[in-house]
DNA sequence: AACGTTACTGGGAACGTTTCCAGCTCCTTT
DNA sequence: AAAGGAGCTGGAAACGTTCCCAGTAACGTT
């Protein structure tokens, strides 16, 4: 079942059969619907790796993600995959693990399966301009480090919150109920993510408070999963230096840290408040529900794409969208008796 | 750079280097060496496109799920795109809503994208063989009700648990520790769907048990998410008729029930116990830590791949795995005072 | 010495599209 | 009436592979 069957079907030649196919004007509105006919008649389908080889272009759009486990990239992911499709592509998703390259990953990736576009999702971001070029195709970085400045920013585009401004806003806010012993969780597995942006939120919000940072308030785990926060948040609690709340630089990880803190006898929030950045689906139904900031996790997919699509069919160039946070006012803060 | 610029260089024909790239045996050693010492240094990549159209099949495999927000699919999504990959292949993530037919989606998008195999993860499945047949590629069903029957078992494998007879021992770790007022918290969506089995099981458990089944304790919701689960509880709880324990079909909607519970003014587990089927990360993190029947989520996303590829590759034919599941005894389920 | 066999290599058709170019018809313009 | 253009259509090359078939060289066998 090919073009050619399609086209001897309809008394046509081959070329008039493509035209119809890829919507070209100059095709009479008779030949058009005839053809059009036969194709539903044949039941026939392109064949698109023949499509992809002339034209060496593929409508494939990569997404690649570190960890797809993740609750918040579940959310964007689910939001990428609805709009590319609904827009007549296709998603590759493609994992990396912690110490893989985001980027490299990505390019091998564009290469072999010849992608129109690439999503990089929640990685860091410090490279040479000579790895960016090895990314030779549109590609759109979404809840993303870019803020460490070693890339050219015409050659990306980018949809994320500001990761410091949030921080030190959700940290101002437990400053306002009177806490100034703010202890703080967070991965370290990468120099220039997105954890260590928030961290310097963190410490930001303490400085323009006249609150000294306290070392032994800052916990580092080595992974970004939640046992990995259940165990940090053990060790804060272990060395015995007081502190009355906690900032969290993930949803998922306040989760397992909400957890411990209860496990180690803590009261949430009457002897510990704790806020954190996301706004996944689960920190709902915690008990109590968590504080925090919510990224608005299907519209940064939606535009990701969006922005994305721009730049493949060239309606647009490359752009760095902001997007903002929404205060979700759970029970987990309270001020300091 | 093609196929041809590597033969040139290496100075051998087109053909050699095919053989070469393809691990054919009859090319000797010198030649060999040669010309992947060209593709080294040419940086040269195969074109997919090209070789797609000549074999006319493609090394990708499709993973068609509904809903890619749900924690336990999430799990699994990721174990299955690391055994695709690590195997050569590529994965196209497709997502469905509620209303679509996962066999239909599944079918378009393997022809249209040339699949050699394809994943079905958790829909439900009652067709007639001729929709059967419309997917003529191998595939497996993955943690998907296949006990209704309708089809032939020979076209397809699947990996899945026993719904409803784990179910059932969930609702007797209930019974066992003295609860009669046993209450379920399903999903209604689909006919035919895992929460149908598992409420199979429920009823089951209550009837060798003696228990007569109370319509008032069943409450149905109209979604698969934790809002709906949280609304279900709550009605639950409105409507006055007690009960002493909940089994609730999955561990994500159980983490929003036990929310709703306590906003209730319940005690768990004293006012009542909770038990669930999945284990998903997050629910290990609730307080109490959900008891639940764990699905080992990555295995069967490996022994989904892993039995994909063996019919793919023509080396081992369809079969229909049984994985079981392993108690996590929490804290949410107490005996009857 | 002729032949068959083995081990390797090259030529070239085929896969199913897209798209450039040329050609045809019919209409408008000069 | 001739020329030119607009609107539509068909022919055929090209995309980069794979793989069948034929060909060559070296070597052992009769």
């Amino acid at each position: 079942m090919t073009i050619r069957d399609v086209a001897e079907h309809s008394g046509v030649s081959v070329s008039t059969v493509s035209r119809v196919l890829n919507n070209h004007p100059d095709v009479s509105e008779a030949v058009r619907s005839r053809v059009l006919a036969s194709v539903q008649e044949l039941h026939y389908v392109p064949n698109n790796s023949a499509r992809d080889l002339v034209r060496s272009q593929s409508d494939t759009i990569g997404l690649v993600v570190r960890g797809v486990g993740n609750p918040f990239f579940s959310a964007v992911i689910r939001a990428v995959e609805q709009s590319v499709s609904q827009a007549g592509y296709t998603m590759v998703l493609h994992q990396i693990n912690t110490e893989d390259n985001e980027l490299l990953a990505g390019a091998s990736l564009a290469r072999s399966k010849k992608l129109r576009g690439l999503i990089l999702l929640g990685g860091c971001f410090d490279y040479t301009p000579e790895q960016t070029a090895a990314l030779d195709i549109p590609f759109v970085c979404c809840s993303f480090t870019n803020s460490f400045g070693s890339l050219n920013k015409d050659a990306y585009s980018s949809v994320s919150i500001d990761d410091q401004a949030e921080a030190r806003r959700a940290v101002e806010i437990l400053v306002r109920q009177g806490h100034q012993k703010i202890a703080v969780l967070l991965d370290s597995t990468h120099d220039h993510s997105v954890s260590e942006l928030r961290y310097h939120g963190y410490c930001q919000a303490l400085a323009e408070h006249g609150i000294p940072l306290d070392p032994d308030l800052v916990a580092e785990t080595g992974d970004f999963d939640m046992a990995a926060a259940y165990e940090g948040t053990c060790r804060l609690l272990e060395q015995k230096k007081e502190f009355t709340a906690l900032f969290v630089i993930a949803d998922s990880m306040a989760v397992a840290a909400m957890k411990a803190l209860h496990d180690g006898g803590r009261r949430i929030p009457e002897d510990c408040s704790i806020i954190a950045i996301d706004g996944i689906d689960m920190s709902t139904y915690t008990v109590p529900t968590l504080t925090t900031l919510i990224q608005p996790q299907e519209s940064m997919g939606e535009e990701a794409v969006r922005i994305l699509l721009d730049m493949v069919e060239e309606r647009a160039g490359n752009r760095h969208v902001r997007v903002s946070t929404a205060l979700r006012a759970g029970g987990s803060v309270a001020p300091l008796n």
